[in-house]
RNA sequence: GGAGAGGUGGCUGAGUGGUCGAAAGCACCGCACUCGAAAUGCGGCGUACCUUUACCGGUACCGUGGGUUCGAAUCCCACCCUCUCCGCCA
């Protein structure tokens, strides 16, 4: 949502980065909107002023038993009866449009964001680590089927496609992934760990910007609440209509839930093995924080979801991702990409926004200082630290030898006890 | 799923359809008293929006959304949430 005093004033702002979204013009459509809302407003207004005065008169005659006074100022207020219910329908339907069209436009890109139409405008900031030299890198549908412990037939013989069947020591591994990931945001970066709802409601879903826009890439349950498509829903959504106290912040958050999504607008894409599945395991990363930090959290956050790539060994890259490849509510935004021995190419595996005060204008999350008067919008942010799923087969493509084994990363041992490869004897 | 009770400001808690945006208390802020503090006294103390340079003024908000009425915290309808009991259940 948008702050549609900013937009009056700047409007120039607003049509430049929405014109470069294919939405010339919506700019001068809310202000022009705006300040018919506001007419209208007025109008409503002063028409509501008017019968309120009317109604103290009757009540002050009706107290002093003047019923012929009472019965007189009734009927003059009758007239004013239709006019009131008329202006407060149309300021409604004003509102209604402003509101409507306002939720249907994405958030502003920084100014340090890169100018560009799509992913191949992005910029890399920073590489970590060598690709290995695997001699026919197998993928890692090759590797798990080989192994039988990855089965996308029967996943799709009960569920269709974009589902996977994990086995044996690969569902272990998985599980000991997820565990690594959530002890160290916890233990080491700070982050409070949760365990949220997987299901949410309308509300929450508008909050972080998936509804109205985006409700076809959502699962929705028959009694109309949402599955959630990642942990940054329910917990951006713990701040909900909240006024935080600017001493709790920063609030640091994490949860490692599964994660729906329907995929509506990719069908053909990555199609092959676990890589765009309707569910997937995920560590989200939520912070929110005080406007002025935001962008400070930004580059913590970023930070915190490559700790887990080094400290598996693999290989990534971190993008700015430029304005075209933005999402509706980033507005600023890095992927981290890791290398994937079979695509010869570093795949996304994290996405990491500041999303500014876009999520909380729609949700109504605030913070207060105490001792003064007002309140602000919180900054929220979200990152994946990291998707599960996609760490899995970067682990095992990445870990492959040449018997088709999968070498354990060194940091998953604790979690493995006693394991060493996942094949062969292991 | 069945039966019942209830949702009012930061908190507690009043509120016969008519100066109710809402008593009172607590908390908080200012002033007085005091060397200082406590106690006491006096005053202030919600949010959002509209209008305005500002002051003033106006509108809305008593769980949410509708309705009745000249007028709704109060009456009616639907929904949401909380609590108690019963049933069912991992």
């Amino acid at each position: 949502m948008h702050d549609i005093r900013a937009l009056r004033e700047n409007p120039e702002l607003y049509e430049k980065a929405w014109a470069a979204k294919g939405r010339s013009g919506a700019a001068a459509e809310a202000v022009a909107l705006d300040a018919r809302v506001r007419a209208i407003k007025t109008a409503s207004e002063q028409a509501q002023a008017k019968r309120n005065e009317f109604s103290k008169l009757i009540g002050q005659a009706k107290a002093r038993k003047d019923e012929a006074a009472a019965q007189a100022l009734m009927a003059e207020v009758e007239a004013l009866k239709a006019n009131v219910a008329a202006e407060t329908e149309a300021e409604a339907a004003a509102i209604g449009a402003l509101q409507d069209l306002l939720a249907s436009l994405p958030n502003l890109p920084a100014p340090d964001v890169p100018v560009g139409a799509d992913e191949h405008d992005n910029v890399e900031v920073r590489r970590w680590g060598e690709p290995n030299a695997i001699a026919s890198p197998k993928d890692h549908v090759d590797l798990g089927e080989g192994l039988g412990l990855l089965d996308f037939e029967a996943a799709s013989r009960m569920s269709g496609a974009r589902f996977t069947v994990l086995k044996g020591q690969l569902a272990r591994l998985e599980r000991a992934l997820g565990q690594f990931m959530l002890d160290m945001q916890t233990q080491e970066h700070g982050y409070l760990e949760v365990s949220p709802p997987l299901l949410v409601n309308d509300a929450a879903a508008y909050g972080t910007d998936k509804l109205p826009k985006f409700a076809e890439d959502l699962f929705q349950t028959t009694d109309g609440r949402w599955l959630i498509p990642t942990a940054e829903v329910p917990l951006t959504s713990l701040v909900m209509g909240q006024i935080v106290p600017e001493e709790e912040l920063p609030m640091r958050v994490t949860a490692l839930t599964p994660c729906f999504r329907s995929e509506a607008g990719a069908s053909g894409r990555d199609t092959r093995g676990m890589i765009r599945q309707h569910q997937f395991y995920k560590v989200e990363l939520v912070s929110i924080v005080a406007p002025e930090d935001s962008e400070a959290e930004h580059e913590r956050m970023v930070g915190c979801a490559e700790a887990i790539l080094k400290a598996l060994n693999l290989p990534f890259r971190t993008m700015l991702l430029c304005t075209g490849d933005m999402g509706f509510g980033a507005r600023k935004t890095y992927d981290l990409e890791v290398w994937l021995p079979s695509q010869g190419k570093y795949r996304e595996i994290s996405s990491c926004s500041n999303c500014g005060d876009f999520q909380a204008r729609r949700m109504d999350a605030r913070t207060k200082k105490a001792g003064e008067k007002g309140t602000r919008f919180v900054h929220t942010l979200n990152g994946s630290g990291l998707a599960v799923g996609r760490t899995l087969v970067a682990v095992m493509e990445n870990y492959q030898d040449e018997q088709g084994r999968i070498a354990i990363p060194q940091a998953l041992h604790p979690y493995l006890p006693g394991l060493t490869h996942i094949g062969g004897e292991g």
